[in-house]
DNA sequence: TTACTCATGTAACAAGTTACATGATTTA
DNA sequence: TAAATCATGTAACTTGTTACATGAGTAA
């Protein structure tokens, strides 16, 4: 309890989750996990994702093995410190309350100032692209693993939510 | 058309909005709208705000006028540019699309790794943050102009939906 | 006048982004 | 072998954060 840990962040949160659900992988193959998500909240860039990996292992949170590629890549699991952290992470009950950022939230406020013809567009604009992607979703949720289908859902619901917004916004006028 | 112009970051548009709302105001009357802001998804901290007015300014979006307070502060309005670019913003249906960032569903997928004792202890430290900010919410919204309780409602959508998902996994076991 | 708060900023730092560099591996 | 792609990283930049500095107005 000397010094106050550091809270992670939420990207190094996210790393240590995907290497707890499977450990040993190398920086790219967690890397890969962001890039392959389509509802990624971060683009998994590189100038982020290996910087993070080395600093969390700089912090023991993580644990580096000689790789198992010809490549010599290493490999990461969590220690116990890691662990721990991650634990902490995940309970961290007044951030995960917290509402998060929503582009369509904090547009939504100002969209009454647009002249009609705008916003009738970017309702049918935004209409169509909520729902391309609902599609995408639901088309996939089936082959999804659990633990990923539950991260689905609930974008899922945000999606519905929107549309149902969208819907009583046509119907007022 | 002969250079791109920058997309705004979520900040700058969301100062624009301020102060199309509330054209004239100082920067520090910006940053207090976000202090405020019990929703703030910014914690208008000086270091973003007066920064970012600038760049507005720099970018000829916003128009700076001598400051109508004895200190001399300069007030700000949008220009013709700054109107452009903010209608812009506001219909980017890609961005305004994407489900942004939040905490609770970040973590949601890892939840099931944790120990049944912390598991259920989160469940319920949660289920009494997010009443809470419900309570808090719901008991604001009839003073809150009408602009900030569309952003209010879209909030408490989102708590709701958390709500009902806890119940789900409450009763799932 | 002294202290407190308001208002305005700046400096140091943190942690993302894109774009580039580079060597290994695979494919044509 | 030549070209494409994989895997790993680094560099420069952007934009946010906290913490500090400082002067103006306000209250004791």
């Amino acid at each position: 309890m000397t010094k106050a840990r550091a809270a992670l962040t939420e990207l190094e949160g996210a790393i240590l989750g995907v290497l707890r659900r499977a450990p040993g992988m190398t920086p790219y193959a967690v890397r890969k996990v962001f890039l392959d998500s389509r509802s990624a909240e971060w683009s998994g860039s590189a100038g982020a994702v290996y910087p993070a990996i080395d600093r969390l292992a700089r912090k023991r949170l993580l644990k580096a093995r000689a790789g198992g590629d010809r490549r010599g890549a290493k490999t990461y699991v969590l220690g116990p410190a890691g662990l721990a952290a991650h634990d902490r992470w995940l309970c961290d009950a007044a951030r995960a309350a917290s509402p998060g950022i929503d582009p369509f939230r904090t547009r939504a406020a100002l969209w009454p100032l647009l002249p009609a013809h705008k916003r009738k567009a970017l309702m049918t604009a935004l209409r169509r692209e909520i729902e391309t992607a609902r599609a995408a979703l639901l088309q996939d949720l089936p082959a999804r693993d659990p633990a990923d289908a539950i991260t689905d859902r609930l974008v899922l619901a945000v999606l519905d939510s929107r549309l149902a917004w969208i819907g009583r916004m046509r119907a007022q006028r």
